[in-house]
DNA sequence: TCGTTTTTCTAGAACGATTTAGTAGAACGA
DNA sequence: TCGTTCTACTAAATCGTTCTAGAAAAACGA
């Protein structure tokens, strides 16, 4: 095994000091621009590939990398469209400022291995996405003095947030559904406690996740004679709400709506219909809430959330120093297609 | 500015010595319950949130991460769900290692950028997706001694690939579309020299991407006679494909095919189609490749490629001592739909 | 009982860089 | 000519861990 080459090795070959290399690599106007060129054409010789990132990181401090924390395992994140987008916003900002994202799921199941990777990850902040209040990990990160932006208000330990008015848009929705008739709605809801083979009917206290709360509550504002139930079929994601949704409508009490609490469990929902000969619209209603793409292309009633400006604005926050507003509310938006219709009289 | 809480302070508020404290972190065995105990509560007490990441990393010289390289922007990567299929993959076997996943865009433009981040990144292993070959940060990766592996064959840097035989996928579609009496392609690419305001036409040296390359050497395997152009309306996004499509659309010399190099690019041209009357698979026929989720939804004809199981397989050969076959070819399939028809005669 | 093994803990040297404070020597102004 | 200010470089401390080697005490075997 060959010694590995470090500085202290080049500084030698070159013959000056390690700091005079450092320099070399960091700040070029420190030292004469013959021996930076000797430096570096020396380093090239010996494969030294420059100063490495972890003792970097350890003597200044800084990493170069923000954290994306994740409720729910990473492969699902990628399955929503939504999370995507706001990565994308996210990773347009990073680029900005020349620095890598490390992705980290944190289980809301297995809390202690999430906590455990955010406790040894290598980041300078913290982008919070869709991770509920209390989870230990954010404390800990509070600990580390690792500033954090969340997509949800209310995040005591962040300093800063970048969100929506969930309760607002969620009455919204409401107040569309309400105006068509309609009484006895579906919510579906993301939840670990169910899976898509066994979907399960959920008490308001049972959901986990604080913006599902505060989406029911929101309906439940402008719909407040209505029969709202609860459902869930798993994680947030297709399959979850074909699932739920099926579950549903081979029951013996339909509803006349169902309100998916993200499009991608409508979309699934709205598959489930398909498969049963029935049309979203006319024979049901179907929501959504977030409008991606694919909501358009199948006429999905939906909230609109701006989510690529809600990365971006994240990562101003987190990465430019002259962002001083520190809480943001973004604007939603009602878009209406063919997927809800006036509920049937009877 | 209070002195930051380290080992070393837990070490002596505790009254055990700093590499006790080290193993009741890392070696739990190796210490009595007991002490274990006492350490970890002096260390909440003290808001000591465990090792630091980055010393550790120094110190041990494990970082804990895989880095992912993308070409181009990583606001781009997200917008094809080709990409984000593999992410979802790679992250699934991540989990499983309990690793995170470092994503570094490397642009194709800024060389020198994109090689510097890569040099600082604080990673054990990459995994190198649709970069090409002689980019300077992998000889930069090879210098650090980082294990690669690559989403294409015959990286001679890499050390190891998971990839298609992307000359044969694309024979298969040129094989449909000859059958079909096309003679006449138009070859959607992605290229950095192209913009969605100005599309153009290139020769086959001037594609800049390897695949690009291998796949255009595929249809022209199986379509010796026929005539093909290659056009760029940009990156690969469904913005690009909306553009070269449109724009080929209006010239005088339209094709009887658009074979895209990807779905993205091809459900644009799709769309350019429709917003001029066109209906794909009648007035011209329309090919992508990868066969993303949209792919089926739009009735788009393609190469499907097992892109998560893709994104799982380097996962293991990255993280997974066990897995020993260094290089692995994935299936691919041709996926007939309605947007290929028969040529118009005339 | 005595030597050997096991358990439990520690001292001190790395890991590879950056930073602070400082030193020669050159350049400058009067 | 002398004191001052730059420029170009260096020595040594330091960042917070983990690791190697080893020591003290406890347990064990015969």
């Amino acid at each position: 095994m060959t010694p590995r080459v470090t500085i202290k090795t080049v500084a030698q070959a070159a013959g000056v000091s390690p700091s005079t290399v450092s320099n070399a690599y960091n700040k070029p106007d420190q030292l004469s621009a013959a021996v930076r060129e000797r430096i570096l054409a020396k380093a090239a010789e010996l494969g030294y590939a420059g100063p490495d990132a972890a003792a970097r990181a350890l003597r200044s401090g800084k990493a170069g990398a923000v954290g994306v924390l994740f409720t729910d395992k990473l492969s699902y994140a990628f399955s929503d469209p939504y999370a995507v987008g706001f990565l994308a916003g996210l990773a347009e900002v990073a680029e900005e400022f020349t620095t890598s994202l490390l992705l980290m799921p944190i289980s809301s199941v297995d809390i202690e291995s999430g906590t455990n990777a955010v406790r040894q990850a290598a980041i300078d902040t913290a982008a919070i996405f869709c991770v509920d209040h209390g989870h230990p990990a954010l404390e800990m990160l509070k600990n580390r003095g690792i500033p954090m932006v969340s997509t949800q208000r209310g995040h005591d330990l962040a300093d800063g947030w970048v969100a929506i008015d969930e309760l607002d848009s969620a009455a919204a929705m409401g107040e569309h559904l309400a105006r068509l008739g309609h009484r006895d709605v579906v919510v579906l809801v993301d939840s670990h406690q169910a899976t898509s083979r066994q979907p399960i009917e959920l008490d308001l206290d049972q959901v986990g996740c604080d913006d599902c709360e505060l989406r029911i509550a929101g309906l439940r504002k402008t719909m407040p004679d209505a029969r709202l139930r609860i459902v869930s079929g798993g994680h947030n994601a297709f399959g979850s709400g074909l699932a739920a949704a099926g579950w549903v409508l081979d029951s013996q009490d339909r509803p006349t709506a169902i309100a998916g609490l993200s499009d991608v469990q409508a979309l699934g929902a709205m598959e489930a219909m398909k498969t049963r000969g029935l049309i979203p619209g006319r024979d049901l209603t179907v929501t959504g809430f977030d409008d991606i793409p694919a909501a358009e292309t199948a006429g999905l009633t939906t909230i609109r959330q701006p989510i690529k400006d809600k990365g971006r604005a994240v990562g101003r926050l987190l990465l430019d120093p002259n962002a001083t507003e520190r809480h943001l509310t973004m604007p939603t938006e009602l878009v209406v297609r063919a997927s809800s219709g006036p509920a049937p009289r009877n």
